[in-house]
DNA sequence: CGTTCCATTGACGAAGCTCAAAAAAAGTGG
DNA sequence: CCACTTTTTTTGAGCTTCGTCAATGGAACG
């Protein structure tokens, strides 16, 4: 069964055999421990995963040993979907925390684009939702300052993190270093930690280890205005007219 | 009938029928002067386009008036899909160059996703190749100096130009200025003339006006060895086995 | 042929990086 | 549960890259 954060039909209602399809993918469960390496950057890709349980990050690593994380995903998200267009993966899955995968083969992929074009397109323009977050995050990091990113990044990740149940009103756990913090947002370690002290001094957060409470998210809010992108209502979504889009 | 420079069965052989389907969206062009808004971010989202000729950007604005660009679409390139997955459109589409485009509505693409499977997988793994390359440009923002970013993205749109029969082997002309090449790189004009300026003076690269010639790809390539993507063959794919896939 | 856009350059300032070190926390084997 | 190691956070000092402001000349364009 799917668990209740599951938006597998967020932009296109699914047939009852289509969610049995989909509730299919969580019948093999694997568990992996915190750290734990999904699939590393160059592996050969033998499918995606759907994330039952956890926090995994996906990440890109340059050749010097930076490495840009470009993604933390939350339950329900799926992960590995980019590198379906390549031979060997371009992106690195590590496990946040403890977690749940459930792997969907290459095969049931295409199978599953050939004969389910429902649940084909709830993925398709889930997708481009991802791509429209990448963007985003691409303005962040072009076009912002330290502080402006950082408190943009927890917001967003608050909001996420309350849909897929993981967090409370105002505040929740980020199993992030400040090391991966940096390598998310293109900041060092150390800059981070005085980023964070700032925000701690203003009164508008507050940090117990990985624990953090978002004190005033309006004030946050405020913080990012200059930022924050112009159209981007996370909670209406275009339908495809066509002729077959109802069950 | 399609360019000879269309991707669209990069992934997935077409057959006849969904050839026909693709080479019919090219039966309405529209041409475009340079400069035009094709669509601003905000607007409803009617359907997408597919480049026909020409060079056109594709941004995200930020309330403060900066701007990130983030992809200089080449021909052949389809554009605006990611904001499928929105009511208004999450970016801005604007040539840079004067341009032909086809514009496919949304019932279109609908129609398509659900009635022609294939075709619909080659826009699928197309998507997620846009997804590795936004997150390869993540990573150039947020990991690396301006004179490597500069570099790579010359190296990166040259080979990209050489596909898409807008480059000689070792010159092309770019349609942007210095002001659009920062909002790219996120680097600002001033800066960007400056490591240009430096560029020139090193002799791997020689400008006169747009156009640019790479005097010493090798030499480039070197510069960038840090920052290279570890794995990323742009000539061998991914297929999605499944019994259906051979037409 | 004036007006506007674009490239270029200089002087200066600031955000963020590097290096280094210490304190705090978390993991680990016995 | 305790000693020990390793990781993570925190702080300081100095430096570099890149941004800001401002001005000039040249090219493009109506």
């Amino acid at each position: 069964m799917l668990p209740p954060y599951h938006r597998l039909d967020e932009f296109v209602p699914l047939t009852s055999a289509e969610t049995r399809i989909a509730e299919g993918w969580t019948s093999s469960q694997r568990s992996v421990k915190r750290h734990h390496i999904i699939r590393r950057e160059g592996d050969q890709v033998s499918g995606v995963f759907f994330l039952l349980k956890g926090w995994v990050s996906s990440s890109v690593m340059l050749r010097d040993g930076r490495r840009q994380i470009v993604k933390v995903h939350l339950p329900g998200d799926m992960l590995g979907f980019p590198s379906l267009s390549l031979v060997h993966a371009g992106e690195t899955l590590e496990a946040l925390t403890d977690a749940i995968i459930c792997p969907i083969s290459n095969a049931a992929i295409g199978k599953l684009l050939m004969d389910s074009p429902r649940l084909a397109t709830g993925l398709f323009l889930s997708s481009q939702k991802e791509r429209v977050a990448l963007m985003q995050n691409l303005s962040w990091l072009g076009a912002t300052s330290a502080l402006e990113r950082i408190v943009a990044f927890l917001l967003d990740l608050h909001d996420r993190a309350k849909s897929a149940g993981v967090a409370m009103e105002d505040r929740f756990e980020i199993p992030l270093t400040q090391q991966q913090l940096g390598e998310l947002l293109g900041l060092t370690a150390v800059h981070v930690n005085r980023t964070l002290k700032r925000l701690d001094s203003s009164g508008l957060v507050e940090r117990q280890k990985a624990l953090v409470r978002l004190i005033d998210i309006a004030g946050l809010q405020k913080m990012t205005a200059n930022i924050a992108p112009i159209f981007a209502e996370h909670d209406a979504w275009a339908r495809l007219e066509s002729p077959s889009s109802n069950p």
